[in-house]
DNA sequence: CTGAAAGCGCTAACAT
DNA sequence: ATGTTAGCGCTTTCAG
């Protein structure tokens, strides 16, 4: 089963001025509708592209444009199912500006991080996109890209120097509190993962503000195992805890499936939110009330910014709750 | 906070030449290896790319060798579980051939696939790798590309006229049939998704021939719901059924955890057993009895063949079952 | 062993 | 409105 290659003779311009009897100049002008050309002889520049199968080489045009329309984008776990939709958002916002994407992944190492963004940038992407993998090791690096590329931020910030797109954390926050208070709740907790991840940081940090609660907070890592242990933990040291904000919805989901275990009702003796609207929330039994980030938005925000005039910005943009049966 | 961006002079060979009083063919030598160049001479090279900062410019090497160093990755479905690891995987076996990923996404439709997929060859990408998401009307799509791009179907496979890598299906089929004759269950049934996906297609077959059942077999969809719709139409139809196959992790958690609803106990009364090895196995409670295909190795494998010489073939490569608690 | 020069395919001055 | 030409930065014949 050889795979079966027709060299297909490479149409240039060249070809196609030749056949429309132009110049490859006035080809390349009707191509890219550029300044104006006479109707008759764009006519026969289109019937020789059509009769050639010429298709314009990206590549001849990036190195004459200095312009790749490529864009890269460091994940930094593609695993963590929070990303893959981020991902399908920003390649499609990529593509309505007709991008492409880079991907690569850093595996939640600064180190391995710091390679490929440098593999991004020798490949001559237009612009940067990156979750920073962590909350202060990360820090040099995207300062640096910023002084050789364009770079924005997205959903994870550690940078005030460069721009970014996240979402808001106060204001859901804010609603989960306002659910607390509407069901009777008395003592809030709040499960977060790394705080070396600057949302679980932030969210941990709005838990603070809006429940005015600072000490019953656990903090471990992002899975569902961490839920679990989690669970034991908090029924360990505050029994009558009733309401459980969690920064992500595989501790949620843990968290939820542990309590069961320990024959808690949930939501009815104990309540439990997570946070990011994955898989995982519509999959639990009871199903998670959880946070779902504007990722469309934030994709066509960090897309526009990264490719936009220098002139730049940062934007916080909204989420919203999404009420599942785990709250009640 | 502007996005500062110090546009740095940019370093040719010819600032390098000059420098180091050599030509232009002489840094290319040393710098690509190739030919003998004088030690001496080759020192003052380097000194001068060292002193220079001299980063060579990807984009006019790519057009000078015809050659991006850029392999496609056309994925059906981002948002499926099972992919964001298979794209890890081949984005790290491209890295380790000093390749990188264009990532497109085709949300499972087929003309979408074939839209991206045709970006992916203007982009002169030197080989596509491509997950079909359609059993019959991605064909014409895999086979034309076939023509102009080294091609090399992973995970899913629809035309046998094109390289390809998949995971074995009969193996664990008959590894789970025996778990069956193992624990002494008396009536399988099997619980598919689309027919239109190669892999739950050929999945079904398995079952078919491995368990000698051809009746009892429900097909829908990718879900987690229709796991759940799945598993109330098995007891009202087949209600002594005591070993359930799924096609996908997905489809098994929604029937292990609508059983459980139905007051059925898992495994004791009926094992359900999964497909893929996702989070939702080891989320699951019990764990789910699923299949774990050599994601790294396909890569590998995969990326050898799309990068490799004309000749090439097809693979495919043996599972491994990871008994978890639900196949008891 | 090293240099001069051509050329990958395209587009933007600069003519005409 | 169209043609001529230079050049993006690199590698690689072809000479010497």
């Amino acid at each position: 089963m050889a795979v079966r290659r027709t060299t297909i003779a490479k149409v240039t311009v060249t070809d196609v001025a030749e056949r429309a009897g132009v110049s490859t100049a006035t080809v390349s002008r009707v191509l890219t509708g550029r300044r104006g050309t006479g109707a008759e002889v764009a006519q026969r520049v289109h019937d020789a592209v059509d009769a050639l199968g010429y298709v314009p080489d990206y590549l001849a045009k990036a190195l004459r444009d200095q312009r790749t329309a490529t864009l890269g984008f460091v994940v930094p776990d593609i695993t963590n199912p929070f990303f893959p939709a981020l991902i399908q958002a920003i390649e499609a916002s990529a593509r309505a500006v007709s991008s492409s994407i880079l991907l690569v992944d850093a595996r939640n190492d600064p180190d391995e991080e710091r390679r490929v963004a440098e593999i991004l940038v020798s490949r001559r992407v237009d612009g940067i996109l990156i979750s920073p993998c962590h909350l202060t090791r990360s820090v040099a690096l995207v300062d640096q890209l910023g002084a050789s590329v364009s770079v924005v931020q997205i959903d994870r910030v550690v940078s005030s120097r460069v721009a970014s797109v996240s979402a808001d954390h106060t204001g859901p926050m804010a609603h989960l509190a306002g659910i607390a208070a509407r069901t009777g709740r008395q003592r809030a907790a709040f499960v977060g993962s790394e705080l070396t991840v600057s949302t679980s940081h932030a969210r941990q940090e709005a838990f603070a503000r809006q429940f005015g609660e600072t000490d019953r907070v656990l903090v471990g890592d992002f899975s569902v195992d961490w839920g679990r242990a989690a669970a034991r933990e908090l029924v360990r040291r505050w029994p009558d805890v009733d309401f459980v904000v969690c920064a992500s919805d595989l501790i949620a989901f843990g968290v939820i499936q542990e309590l069961q275990m320990m024959g808690r009702r949930v939501p009815e003796d104990i309540a439990v939110t997570g946070w990011d609207d994955t898989l995982l929330a519509i999959a639990s039994r009871p199903t998670i009330t959880t946070v779902r980030q504007p990722i469309v938005e934030m994709a066509r925000l960090a897309v526009e910014l990264v490719t936009g005039i220098p002139a730049s910005g940062s934007a916080v943009v909204p989420s919203t709750i999404v009420e599942g049966q785990s709250s009640g």
